[in-house]
DNA sequence: CTGTTAGCGCCTTCAG
DNA sequence: CTGAAGGCGCTAACAG
């Protein structure tokens, strides 16, 4: 690969004519210019990027975090992910999925900074290390989802309001005449999950009912899938409880686990149960049958806006805190009905 | 941000030193390997990536290239991504997804190598001038889909059998009693277009049927979305020619066009009309009614696969062209069946 | 095992 | 408008 100097000894001049033929920083005559130009097509000369990174200290890349070593698009993040990369392509950025396994990073030969300019962080999680590190090394970062308390006013943030969310749903749920509503939470490590819950027990306090421990559940890891957590939590606490009229689960994945354990205790949804999922990874929402209630996120605006403030972030340098709140929307489908009629 | 001068002075040892601690390349002592990593860790200091690739030559970065200026991920692209971020996860590499449009690479300030030790490149073309940019500056790539002719023998690729596709639909439709199956197919300057037309021209030859030229319609820059060259097309070609009773469409979307034309002309799917899609960009596809039948690609497996080539490419310098076709599934739902017999 | 000296390829002063 | 010299932060080759 041709550098600098062959270009600038093939065309006759300094390195730093040809620098600024390709920079544009300063004015060069038309004529040395062409030459310029000339000799690079010749010797199919490209400025190395690295080189060129390393020197103006800004990469034009941003990074996109995903928590966790699952490294996984859904649905969800998938329109997530289209609204980054819609920023960044108006706005001359690449994206940089970051993948790296844990087992990786701690290594003492991979420790190093993140090639990037600035990330969006995704899943943020109620201790989050990622947010503290990149804290401390001055790295402008925006996170989707609420961060942690600890950061919550020193962090940009864009996210939907998922306490509504949860208390829309509960109320929905509750005006339905549904009295037992098992909540299959996220993990507890996530913020989200204390959001929703916190949603979940202001409807329930409202209405003046009773919030039972044993109907919030928060995800475990001994779970291998979503559906197998739905599975089994469905089919034991409604084995165990059969007062439980309604569920309301963590996304449609986990919502699939529900429907079979429904099936298997011979209970019809939503004439023997409702169930709700807040978020779609899949096509198995609309394809269940019936096809499940679920919240529509908007994750295009949500990547979009997340992308735009965090841009913003990398040129001003003067960081401003702001928070974006992205409305949702509920979308009724067939799972959810009125409370059976004891009679 | 600290430098490895300011903790070789704190440790009191030499850059090198330093340099070695972290990378691993060479042994260091106990001691100074920890007074070392004691310095680092008071000034916060990591080595900083775009130095160590100027000086590595390398980046462990693989780029992700989108044709067009489109960049937008739909379901089958999702599972593609999938695929390649679990193998760079596996060899701990990290992904840039290409994001940069035209106006923007074509802009002398802006143009420059990438920062990537190689690239998968999606959509191959028909004159794909990514390709050529590629192989002259040596740069690895593994193509996803079938390359031009003029690369066919020099580059990597994974793809599906698109000829053997194209020829199973259209086997399964003559196989119906369907004489005139109009084809809805991808844009001409997709190599997956012509592929996928050669299947179809292959059967209806073996067929003895002949190959109308009005039947086969190639997507073009006029239409905005999927849906529009779909319905627009299926409503005109129907009208002119009522003997079609098949159509074939790239896509999900494009379907969604057709089954809206065929209402609109009364036509009933499957009964009056049957409609294949090759891909399942959404979740139309299953939520169409009836669900529209399809090609299960297994766009988790072509990513995989086109990654692994790819960082074996990268490690190996010794450029192994390699060809691996991933088998697809005909996914039989209800918008196929046998033509009406004419009474 | 550790230090010294050159680069990697580009950009940025500062002279001219 | 152009050239020369020095630096970005790290690694590599060669001494010791």
């Amino acid at each position: 690969m041709a550098t600098i100097d062959d270009v600038a000894k093939s065309a006759g001049v300094s390195k730093s004519t040809v620098s600024n033929v390709f920079s544009q920083k300063r004015p060069i005559s038309k004529e040395i210019s062409e030459r310029v130009l000339e000799a690079a097509r010749e010797l199919n000369y490209k400025p190395n990027y690295w080189a060129r990174s390393l020197a103006n200290k800004e990469t034009r890349i941003i990074g996109l975090n995903m928590e966790g070593d699952k490294v996984k698009f859904g649905q969800f993040r998938m329109t997530l992910l289209n609204g980054v990369l819609k920023e960044c392509y108006n706005q001359g950025y690449r994206l940089l999925v970051n993948t790296l396994p844990k087992h990786f990073t701690n290594r003492l030969e991979n420790w190093s900074s993140d090639p990037v300019d600035g990330e969006i962080l995704l899943d943020p999680m109620v201790r989050d290390p990622r947010i503290e590190e990149r804290v401390a090394g001055g790295i402008p970062i925006v996170v989707i989802g609420r961060p942690p308390e600890s950061h919550e006013s020193t962090v940009s943030y864009v996210s939907s309001d998922n306490v509504g969310a949860g208390r829309l749903v509960t109320e929905y749920l509750i005006g339905l005449g549904h009295r037992n509503i098992l909540f299959l939470n996220a993990p507890e490590y996530r913020t989200v999950s204390h959001e929703r819950f916190d949603g979940y027990r202001k409807a329930l306090e409202m209405a003046e009912l009773p919030v039972e421990s044993s109907l919030v559940v928060y995800r475990d890891k001994v779970f291998g899938s979503s559906e197998e957590y739905g599975y089994i939590m469905a089919k034991r606490l409604l084995s165990e409880n059969p007062s439980i009229t309604a569920i309301i689960t963590d996304t449609d994945k986990v919502a699939c686990g529900v429907y079979q354990a429904a099936e298997e205790l011979k209970l019809v949804i939503p004439r023997d149960l409702s169930v709700f999922a807040f978020s779609l990874e899949t096509s198995y929402g609309t394809q269940l049958q019936p096809p499940v209630s679920s919240m529509r996120l908007n994750g295009e605006l949500l990547g979009s806006e997340a992308a735009k403030m965090l841009l913003n972030l990398c040129a001003s340098k003067t960081p401003i805190i702001k928070r974006v709140i992205i409305p949702w929307e509920l979308i009724h489908r067939e799972s959810c009905g009125p409370v059976k009629v004891v009679q």
